[in-house]
DNA sequence: GATAGGACCTCCAGCTGCTAGAGGTTCAAG
DNA sequence: CTTGAACCTCTAGCAGCTGGAGGTCCTATC
């Protein structure tokens, strides 16, 4: 029987944040000690790692809720799960092409500052200046 | 006299989003029409294309209210706004790198699934086994 | 058996960067 | 003068945690 605080350490996650998938449901609430301490078994190990795996590999943990529902009913075609893993790695790929097009400015920008004054930073002149802009990598976020 | 509406047109901002910088000090407090709706004119054009567009290179709010700061004092030197840059520079090429690592494993993870059944599914499986990872990106998160 | 102090408990608030909705007012065109 | 789009404030919510307050439990050592 692992106490919250060793299955935080096996598996690299705050002990916050498994009390936390808890209220939301993706770790089931666990077996209590006398004291009403949380006490955790294999079964709970393995599913954690699951989670966090997921994750690391940048699922929402949506994505891994159904992810656990597929894994949970074994019988299933396993397309939904190879689906679910296509839409992340799309996501992925999107999020490295953007990110490559901000390098490429942030390179430009840093490159051409003359390092005298505010007054002629490259930096913040090209943020002053939209019309600089190399693509139309037009929308913000993730 | 620009309405918050026009504004948000010619930024590409939405309305909301214009207040809530508003009430972040992010944008000054505007003037107002005697009915009290905000109106703006060329300097707040001005700044708001700023702040999109150190957005949209993926800097942090934060880092924008440093950079506005050092725009607003011309004569310091610029050697802040490039440091600025370059810890900006730093993180994209941080997730770009990341994001490969798990492009590469996620693509691996398809290809080797078998499409049979959950139970033989790669997907889950890679998921499952900690030990089948590539590497060491063992942080979560942007 | 007592005690110390670390690990645990619950509950609540906060973070970033917005976004949405309710319920009401103002503006400008016709 | 009416209509309806655009504006106003205020509040709450999203993801995915993280931190703190204030209190309890567990276990090792004396």
């Amino acid at each position: 029987m692992l106490t919250i605080g060793t299955l935080a350490k096996r598996t690299g996650t705050k002990v916050q944040t498994i009390r936390y998938y808890e209220t939301i449901g993706l770790m089931p609430e666990p077996e209590r000690s006398l004291g009403g301490q949380r006490r955790y078994g294999q079964a709970e190990l393995d599913r954690l790692s699951f989670v966090r795996h997921g994750r690391q590999l940048g699922f929402s943990l949506e994505a891994i809720r159904e992810l656990l529902n597929l894994a949970d009913n074994p019988s299933q075609p396993c397309a939904d799960a190879d689906s679910i893993a296509q839409r992340q790695l799309k996501q992925v790929e999107d999020r490295i092409a953007r990110l490559q097009v901000l390098q490429l400015e942030l390179k430009r920008m840093i490159s051409d500052c003359t390092h005298h004054s505010v007054a002629e930073c490259r930096v913040l002149e090209v943020l002053r200046d939209h019309s600089e802009c190399l693509t139309d990598h037009d929308q913000i976020g993730a």
